[in-house]
DNA sequence: TATTTGCTACGAATTCTTTCGTACTCAAAA
DNA sequence: TTTTGAGTACGAAAGAATTCGTAGCAAATA
């Protein structure tokens, strides 16, 4: 079974690939329309980062037609799961517990959010 | 109010903050000790990301004596603050409480952690 | 005093990411 | 058929992070 290198997608990676997970799919084009909204970058830029995660095994695509279809190739779970394992070990001291409870603190959290948690937090009672 | 320019720390310099954090202040020399222990790397290199760190202001030194003293300049819980407010917004679509959910998830979360973090929620009802 | 030891400073090489100019290709429009 | 438009490929430059060799300095030791 051959074992991929695993590559920790960089903030600009992640970008692309949020819009990625969002369209399921889509063309350099589409994915750097959205980008260039917040970001100001040029299309060959977008298109070569595109290219890098392809090579990197962060994105696959179909390149049957002209233009080719990208997508990710790795789950937004997966990418979350590799964040909080590291943010876990690194910043909250190996405690789950705690990176939760600093979230809970956050400012962006909800009423709203907070009621879901509670109810999700039930399938954990025994 | 002098805002400064904000770095976040990468992935080697947050290993080391995590060594000062824990300590409080230390040499070159005990933080190295500490990271070789994990990481197959020369005295000097580590001396010179805590010298690049502190020119950063990630870290702040004395230099008064012969040998230097460092410690954190920002606090653990400022640099959680960031990258969590980073995931969120980053990973988990703006949504603390798709994040929280993400770490009740996984794996690392014991049955100590769960129920702490019912009692902790208990704050927030109303 | 002379030597060794243990620091800091500095510069350069390397690697990774990001950026963009330019060339090339194909297909549709003129 | 010629031109133009919309793509991809590629190379190179610029920046940031990481690494380490070497020099220089001061204090402890022989």
């Amino acid at each position: 079974m051959l074992e991929q290198k695993k590559y920790q997608p960089t903030e600009n990676e992640l970008a692309i690939l949020q819009i990625l997970w969002e369209k399921e799919q889509a063309t350099v084009r589409e994915v750097h329309e959205v980008l260039e909204k917040h970001k100001d970058t040029g299309y060959t830029t977008t298109l070569k980062t595109m290219q890098i995660m392809a090579e990197k095994g962060l994105l696959s695509r179909d390149t049957s037609s002209r233009t080719h279809i990208y997508e990710p190739a790795i789950s937004r779970e997966k990418a979350q799961k590799q964040f909080l394992g590291k943010m876990i070990d690194g910043l909250f001291r190996g405690s789950a517990g705690r990176l939760v409870m600093g979230a809970l603190d956050h400012e962006k959290l909800s009423r709203e959010d907070i009621r879901e948690i509670r109810e999700y937090l039930q399938q954990f009672e025994k």
